[in-house]
DNA sequence: TTAAAATTTAACCAAATGGTTAAAAATTCT
DNA sequence: AGAATTTTTAACCATTTGGTTAAATTTTAA
């Protein structure tokens, strides 16, 4: 690989750390510079404005958001089997892009940028022209493997659950003491309890 | 009131909302003195700097976070009469403060605030010193109102799932196609999805 | 009415920050 | 080796922005 592609990628990895960090408004080209490991001509040479190489990193993340979905999904037919396996998968895969996902949230609303296509063009690419865990629920609804939930709002429900520990962070283990979000242990049961929760519910029988 | 403390709160209030939509870094002293009515030497006759004016927002909208979980929290036995009550008060409540906890959680981790310790300050106001809704789920077990769940993971998910469409607003129109957050029909409609899913679980019996 | 407090005006300052430039030095490619 | 490309250096520029100042004006209270 040239010097120059290599440079260019160091850059978008410092930017992408720095920006997801600070946000856009409190990173500074000087630090990206120096997570970089160059001057700062440099990298004006490569992204002429700090709008531009903004842009260039919010293009290449957002899609890594609609990503760890898939990523996650399995092709089962025994929808127990895929939830378990959804939950543990997607946990592990947005639990080290928590950064980008509490970013993604927090600048989503006022972005200019155009996100609804970015989005429906990461589902195409994938083969999918809706969310795939709601068509993998309207199928099990219909294959009588499950109860007649509301699909759009069960996968909303599944992913606040799997998220919202993660992003919450430092704020979550103050509201419930108790919680440690960064120990594998926690991270495990939590995997557990979730699926417990959506599987069992807490009616007794 | 004097005139002086009625600016004041004008200031306050104008300083809440900049600083809840564009951040901390984002925020302009001038947009802020602009939304307030004034000018920025008057501002800053009030409040020295910005770094002091974002305290003291921080520090009276803090407590407002901890204080929606009280505020929907409701002394009954009946554990599933609770759980309807608070999902509905408690999905009201945060609904028009979603720019306070998505700026929250978005800060929380990096904030050099401490924010602990006013976490459960404001739990000892509230005359707990344990998270309110955790205790709550610890007597149903008891009684044997509900299954013996972990009762802090149980909470996390309850919130999550109250909260999670809420910050994530117009990404979540976008990952879940038909979902319209902002309509009181979708909001209300939820409610019940949550408490089923909570309540029945997905399991065919 | 008069003194005190609050508010405005407008000019101004200093620091931070995004961005530029041009020449020199190092690296890579042919 | 020689040309082309990449990187560094370092000074520099323009703008934005947080913050100040001081005098004039308005409002409030005694």
């Amino acid at each position: 690989m040239e010097k120059s592609s290599v440079t260019e990628e160091k850059i978008i990895k410092a930017a992408t750390v720095v920006f997801m960090e600070k946000g856009k408004d409190g990173a500074r080209m000087q630090e990206i510079a120096d997570h970089a490991g160059i001057n700062k001509a440099l990298l004006h040479y490569y992204f002429r404005s700090k709008e531009k190489l903004f842009s260039k990193v919010f293009h290449l993340e957002i899609p890594k958001v609609v990503a760890s979905i898939f990523e996650a999904y399995d092709e089962t037919d025994d929808f127990q089997v895929f939830l378990k396996s959804f939950i543990d998968k997607y946990i592990d895969n947005i639990y080290p892009r928590k950064n980008l996902i509490r970013f993604v949230l927090w600048v989503g609303e006022k972005s200019k940028i155009e996100i609804a296509g970015i989005f429906l063009n990461s589902f195409k690419k994938h083969g999918f022209k809706k969310n795939p865990i709601v068509i993998k629920i309207e199928k099990a609804i219909k294959a009588g493997q499950i109860k007649p939930v509301d699909p759009t709002n069960f996968a909303m429900s599944l992913i606040g659950m799997c998220i919202f520990p993660i992003i919450a962070g430092p704020i979550a283990e103050k509201m419930f003491p108790g919680t440690k979000v960064n120990e594998k242990k926690y991270i495990e049961n939590r995997k557990k309890e979730i699926f417990n929760l959506i599987w069992n519910g807490i009616k007794v029988d």
